[in-house]
RNA sequence: GGCGGAAUGGCAGAAUGGCUAUGCAGCGGAUUGCAAAUCCGUGGAUCUCGGUUCGACUCCGGGUUCCGCCU
């Protein structure tokens, strides 16, 4: 083990990046190459019985480099960046103790924002008052709400659109629990994360070459009987599209399709391009991203090249 | 071949003489316990040639293409 870093924080390698650009095979990769250990970093990895849908890595290849933060809840349950932030810590901790380094593979941005730079001591969500909320909003209109946040926040309703319900609702509800307004919160943040890291996005370097791989993936998946899976999954009857599992991409737009809201050729036209989407909001997380390598998806020498630049900060 | 209808941005689709809708897609951005979520912003068009008119997506004529019906 060289330690080139006076204050000897362990290493940690992060591989991001948008949809369909190719992290999962460079990951197994790097597992062959280096004593890697994979964590997942991945708002729709985490469901069970959420597979083809999600692309999650087969079991073939979880059985050539094991995932952790895979398959951990069942599509009712909901988890969260402070939860992934404490879990991810945790399993980062469990694999540095055993010499090995933790290799966070994923495409969740705001999950590695909040690991990087930490979080706040906001409460937990509560769903009885996001519910009093809501219903609120429902008979008066979110301006109202928008109204009373500048009263107790003024600094977060000015950047928190009237149209934003989801973090309107956030606002409100840190302030009802706490009594303390988000801002006056925000001011206080938790350590920098105790790693030394090598981070690492591989994009494809011609946007029309993503959005073509996109498409294929897409169509692949719907061969490989995406559909079945989520037939299953609403055959079970305790789901629906309120669930942040079912408003992932491809899974809210089969519920529609199957709910007979639209054609098969718009199933097509609607997964892709909520897939591409979901790719823009990506990259434009990875555009202002600090200390990063860019790789391209195509170049032959991806490994080699993640490895040196790792070395340089063991 | 004849008759009728239609041609508007990448797609769908309004506007029948005077402010060039709107939706989707695309593109840019935001992002602190739902984030594959949620939200904000945004370029781009009247098939073609001629005519009428102060002014044409709109009215008239020629052409082209498409659709339907008929022979």
């Amino acid at each position: 083990m060289s330690k080139s870093k006076p204050p000897g924080l362990p290493p940690a390698i992060f591989l991001m990046g948008p949809t369909a650009t190719g992290k999962t095979d460079l990951a197994i990769e790097l597992c062959q190459a280096l004593p890697c250990d994979i964590i997942s970093v991945d708002s729709a990895l985490i469901y069970k019985g959420m597979d083809i849908g999600t692309a999650k890595p087969t079991a073939s290849e979880q059985a050539q480099a094991p995932h952790r933060l895979i398959d951990i809840l069942d599509p009712t349950q909901s988890y969260s960046v402070a939860e992934f932030r404490r879990d991810a810590l945790q399993a980062m901790s469990e694999i540095s103790a055993q010499g090995r380094i933790p290799l966070l593979v994923g495409g969740t941005m705001m999950y590695y924002k909040a690991l990087v730079d930490g979080l706040s001591p906001l409460p937990p969500s509560d769903k009885a008052i996001r519910a009093q909320l809501e219903s609120q909003a429902a008979e008066q209109g979110w301006q109202v709400l928008h109204n009373e946040l500048a009263r107790i926040d003024p600094v977060a309703a000015e950047r928190i659109h009237p149209n934003d319900p989801q973090r309107l609702i956030r606002a409100l509800e840190v302030y009802h629990l706490t009594n303390q307004s988000m801002t006056e919160l925000q001011k206080t943040k938790s350590d920098p994360i105790p790693y030394s890291l090598s981070q690492f996005s591989i994009v494809p370097q011609d946007r029309a070459v993503l959005h073509s791989r996109i498409a294929q993936r897409f169509e692949t998946m719907l061969e490989q009987g995406f559909q079945t899976e989520v037939e299953q999954l609403r055959a079970r009857g305790d789901l629906h599209l309120d669930l942040p599992s079912m408003r992932c991409v491809g899974y809210r737009q089969m519920w529609l399709y199957l709910d007979g809201q639209f054609e098969h050729k718009e199933l097509l036209e609607k997964g892709i391009a909520a897939t591409r989407q979901l790719a823009k909001r990506q990259l434009t997380w990875l555009r202002g991203w600090e200390k990063i390598h860019t790789l391209d998806t195509f170049a032959k020498d991806n490994l080699t090249n993640v490895i040196k630049l790792s070395k340089l900060q063991l």
